[in-house]
DNA sequence: CTGTTAGCGCTTTCAG
DNA sequence: CTGAAAGCGCTAACAG
């Protein structure tokens, strides 16, 4: 009926629709019912392949789009992953957005980042609006436990990154933090460091937690004492970062810095250049994460290199299995980081001027 | 009535429901009518205080979350603006998208963010991600002129960011490349560079090509005749960008490099640095765009800074705008970019060695 | 101030 | 292989 009328005033029937084609206007101009337009077009479902083919073309002639609300409503769930970072700004969080999304995509679901600036409040507005969406599961580089007890309570997959703040199991993606931090530690103590001092976030997280275990650790092996003085924890975007760091140094008078996350090797590194300091000779810096800046630098920084992508990627996959068996035991990967000595690590400065 | 059996057996009947609470639950738990709640909830319309108590109360008590779907289906438009960018592990593009997030969050929208790696097909993808979830409007940092096509052909709201590719009048957010690259290369020219050397993305892009013609204007403006085989267009992610940029160091003998975005200045630093040139002393360079490691390398590279949070912010502002004014005519906001002169330039080479 | 009613666009039985 | 019918969860008239 109405497929007569489209067919003989195609050419100036081309009015586009004040609203969005629906699905019963993509039937109705293929001549055919709402069912049939939806198995052919979704491609579940018995069509002969008249009738597809002549769907296909009104489809794309109306420039058809699927509502996925609609979709969604019905199904009571999408195809959607929600991933909550910290901050989109630190290439860290982007690294694993990137592997997340690789894995992701090749299973055919869409990934929806948001950063929360690491703030609670803004992570749990995040959450709600996962839930909201009937995401079907979140990815999550944690602030605080409720995001994982919300998702949970909901029924939805959660996996966090990176650090376990869930106070319940809960599948998981971790770096051995302890082992990095040790390397790195041991590093400059075997080099011959004795006063190694320790830049960590001020955090309650597991990464920072086994990041400082590592420092302690290290210094046991060798049998060195550790000096709390050494030990500064320093918050987020904390806008005296650096001031702290410059009293440290005068101070605590140490010759090597380990800085347990790049936004603080960053600031260690302003410090150490506005002092004029040459690495190693006056001082060495050792970095937690590998960022692009740290092989930029002269001399390259020394660092515990995390396989971020990758992270993302088991992250993902972690998720997509979850969504095939909901009830299967949580499961916690705990990738190796990776040691690269550069240079800007070295024997400490021979202390003879300041013995004279 | 149910209320009533609610109200008594409420301890023990705090049975999570295996489906997610819905507003009609929420409205029988509290006595009232959906549509009370659904008033109550979302805040408009006439409620007694006693039944908006109670429903928020009821939904509380079954960590009710309303269903986006239902209602993007109910209203058909939803408060989530899309923003599509090239390319999240680059800061620009991060930048950019803090920005856009800050103002989208003032005005009580939700941002969501995917990054196309600079290919049409998932740009598009993208473009019809977002359609389907009715997106009140798209920020893109567009890679082809489909996508402000598409949307504008469906009546949701564009901005462009950061370059030009509709086929039709759009709201943009640029900036000055032209002038931009102008104030660059006649800093180098004016230090008395002759043989500038240009690394541009081999893009159809107006920012590239601004930049090329700021670089031209520049030498115009000099009286400096522009030698072809000093322009390098390197595509995104090239793998070869390394070995060609060293090439033409070596068969063109630059003076100076003018990068005409962070990625290709990271690499002429990448080669400078392999080679040990010392800066500015042996060569000059400046980057179009400042990121981080610039002003951490040593010597600091001299940049034409761009205001790119902002540049973030006033592409909400145009969308939210038009959201309000369909049909105002397009507007395009230009941003001024800021040359800060660091320590990469200087003076050229005295020939006197090779002349000799 | 509140409830009834209708329907957003899609998918999914279930008959034919 | 196809269509009719019902309903996902919510909101917007419109009566009361």
């Amino acid at each position: 009926m109405g497929g007569v009328a489209g067919r003989t005033a195609r050419a100036i029937e081309v009015k586009p629709l004040p609203r969005p084609a629906t699905l019963a206007d993509v039937a109705r101009e293929a001549g055919t019912s709402a069912s049939t337009a939806s198995r052919a077009l979704s491609g579940r479902g018995y069509v002969s392949p008249g009738a597809r083919a002549r769907l296909i073309a009104a489809a794309e002639r109306l420039a058809y789009v699927p509502n996925a609300s609609a979709r969604t409503l019905k199904q009571r769930t999408s195809r959607v992953v929600g991933v909550v970072v910290s901050d989109l700004g630190n290439l860290f969080y982007a690294g694993l957005a990137a592997g997340i999304e690789q894995t992701l995509r090749e299973a055919r679901y869409q990934m929806i980042v948001l950063s929360d600036n690491s703030d609670t409040a803004q992570e749990i507005a995040g959450i709600r609006t996962f839930l909201a969406m009937r995401s079907a599961g979140v990815i999550i580089t944690p602030v605080g436990p409720e995001p994982a007890r919300l998702l949970s309570r909901h029924g939805v997959p959660v996996v966090e990154v990176d650090r376990q703040l869930a106070d319940a199991p809960c599948d998981a993606v971790l770096v051995d933090n302890e082992r990095g931090a040790g390397d790195a530690v041991g590093h400059l103590l075997a080099l011959g460091h004795r006063r190694v001092a320790l830049l960590v976030a001020e955090t309650n997280w597991t990464s920072d937690a086994g990041r400082l275990l590592g420092y302690r650790t290290a210094h046991a092996e060798a049998g060195v004492a550790v000096d709390e003085r050494l030990i500064l924890p320093i918050r987020f975007h904390a806008p005296d970062a650096e001031p702290r760091i410059a009293r440290l140094l005068d101070e605590e008078e140490p010759t090597a810095i380990f800085a347990a996350n790049n936004e603080l090797a960053e600031h260690a590194w302003r410090v150490l250049q506005r002092r004029g300091l040459e690495l190693p000779r006056d001082l060495s810096l050792v970095a937690f994460d590998d960022v692009p800046w740290m092989s930029l630098v002269d001399p390259a920084i020394t660092v515990v290199a995390q396989p971020v992508v990758e992270m993302g990627r088991r992250a993902a996959a972690l998720l997509l299995r979850r969504t095939d068996s909901p009830i299967s035991p949580p499961r916690v990967e705990c990738l190796q980081p990776t040691l690269v000595v550069r240079g800007s690590t070295g024997a400490p400065p021979s202390r003879t001027a300041e013995s004279a």
